[in-house]
DNA sequence: ATTTTTTACGCAAACGTTTGAGTGGTTTAA
DNA sequence: TTAAACCACTCAAACGTTTGCGTAAAAAAT
């Protein structure tokens, strides 16, 4: 419940002028004249007054707020994007309601009904590893929800999306590591249904075919669930280990799996770099003081969210239907730390 | 805007019958025959109808939505008291909506604001560390708002709470510290005016005194600002190594304070735990690869956040006012790394 | 002095629901 | 056979706003 109470039909009961007046003095309308607005205005503002979202909502359409669905908050990337998009949209007046997938289709398309439900004016959304399907979202759209992709876009759907440079932060990871002189370099990443995915795994690929390697799928590991389960990076290691040419160096695409990746490895008690070199895609704060510290291509995870909702935010605002969509590409950062220096023989 | 735009109001019309009926069929109301109530259902079902949770709340004065105000989201412990939360909401049909203080008394006031006006049923919330007046929850409270605090308690409200046993966990670190041959440890944490704060630094004392040791107040730094702030840290660690007798050993008492403080012996150069040894409380998942790898107190994040969710859907769903109410004590867990085994020699 | 314009306000419908009170028609009890 | 009971439904007000339209009174123009 709205807890203070008084609607702006105590304040019209209380100054003897009718509702509409009170609504229209409150919204500066020409109809009302100086000395009743003040009046109006000094009332409400003493007994603060504060108009019903919800009653405005529903009267009006729309509610001054955006929705946002990333697979995990817990996941320093998607807190610093979500740092980035508050920041952007309390600047102007709209507030935020945070859900997540946890990677899970179901949950995905769950979240986004009931955000629209909630009569949300545009949509912030990084798909989750799941979806290949993002009917629940043309769908949206068509009837004319506002939406901006970030990190995990859609190729299907026309509007306004913000990501990162992912051929070339892969690429610069690879080359760096082929630089050092690794030649056996294995990758780690998540479903081959994402965006990302593809588009690491293409800068990885060039870089190795630049240096005359050939891409060997064996050193290939897709993980389907990504950041979710532990399990499944830790076969993807021992698998890789088996290997009769074991990998000297591995790429990891995701955040979470580069962690992960990390802690398996140590679990396995393997020496890094010496066995193995290690570098990620990866924005957690602790990199520098991780065993070994860790190499990483970093995102600018602030300025995707603050970009991503500034778009949202213009589409939400403009007078005519935007029919010309953007692809923002911001660069990645490459961190070289002590995961993947060769060490000095 | 809701954009499944079928109302109540459009069955009403195709089926022939008025709106009052529709919205009673829905609600499984005994004044509807049961084929009536079918052909509601069936075609509301087909047509995809979803209630205007806006209507909806405007009409009834609550929501099914529940606040969190916690510092930060970007905060290991944090995101994993959300999951609880989440889990234990959605079972229940309660959605939730997530804000952050940022540890800023004038953000948690807004927000708190914010949500009240956006119909919320109840509160969950854990203070930021600049709030050390409550007034604004008091009020709330007063006026039938059902809050329930974690984490970062409040004694001069009284509700229902969920917190660990900051005195024992403290302890138990401190204790270690010690039976570990450590005789100068210092204490690194947040400002004085938090709960958390408090319980732990007596925990802390607790342990010095039944060794025999005197608290000495230089080797105590209070940060006020907590998380947010790693000059404060820096300076912290500086003016501890700048003692005529430096410390052996730290006991941090916050998740962010914990890694900061071993960033920074990192960028100092210090030998963990050779030089100085440190425990503290986080939450984090990388502890065990991190360098050296972060022995800590660890919160059951989930089980609080799960909790508090139960108790304050309990307040709510209450039919008499509650009058009783009760504080969880959850364990903490002593998980021993590297960071504080005194090397052998 | 009359008409026109302007000013400042009120009325009432609307947004999508919920719900108590009212109402014909059928069944049951006396 | 009539009154009482019940059934299945409709009416209309309400939640707190916004907004197009209508309208007295005052001001301006004729």
């Amino acid at each position: 419940m709205n807890f203070d109470a008084i609607t702006i039909r105590d304040i019209a009961r209380e100054l003897n002028l009718s509702v509409s007046t009170v609504s229209k003095a409150l919204r500066d309308s020409y109809e009302i004249s100086e000395k009743t607005k003040k009046l109006v205005l000094e009332y409400a503002r003493e007994n603060n007054y504060r108009p019903n979202p919800m009653a405005q909502s529903l009267k009006k359409g729309h509610s001054k707020s955006i929705g946002i669905v990333v697979s995990s908050i817990d996941n320093q990337f998607f807190s610093q994007v979500i740092n980035g998009i508050e920041s952007q949209a309390y600047s102007q007046g709209y507030n935020v309601i945070i859900t997540q997938s946890h990677e899970s289709y179901d949950l995905e398309v769950q979240n986004v009904n009931h955000l629209t439900q909630w009569a949300i004016d545009g949509l912030l959304i990084s798909l989750s590893t799941e979806t290949n399907n993002v009917e629940h979202l043309k769908k949206l759209q068509d009837q004319g929800l506002h939406i901006v992709f970030f990190d995990r876009i859609s190729n299907v759907i026309d509007t306004h999306k913000v990501i990162v440079d992912n051929f070339k932060g892969a690429y610069d990871a690879t080359r760096h590591l082929l630089d050092s002189g690794y030649r056996h370099i294995a990758h780690i990443t998540s479903s081959a249904t994402t965006s990302v995915t593809n588009e690491r795994l293409a800068g990885y690929q060039q870089a190795l075919s630049e240096s005359g390697l050939a891409m060997d799928e064996n050193y290939i590991k897709y993980c389907q669930q990504g950041a979710l389960n532990l399990n499944e990076i830790e076969q993807a290691v021992d698998e890789l280990l088996a290997l009769a040419i074991k990998p000297d160096a591995i790429f990891t695409a995701w955040d979470r799996i580069t962690t992960s990746t990390l802690s398996t490895l140590h679990k396995l008690d393997v020496k890094i770099p010496e066995e193995i070199a290690l570098i990620g895609f990866t924005n957690t704060l602790l990199a520098d003081i991780l065993n070994p510290s860790l190499s990483s291509v970093h995102q600018p995870a602030f300025e995707i969210g603050r970009k991503a909702t500034e778009m949202l935010l213009s589409l939400i605002n403009s007078k005519r239907p935007v029919t010309e969509f953007e692809t923002i590409i911001l660069p990645t950062e490459l961190l070289i730390r002590n995961s993947s220096v060769k060490p000095v023989l």
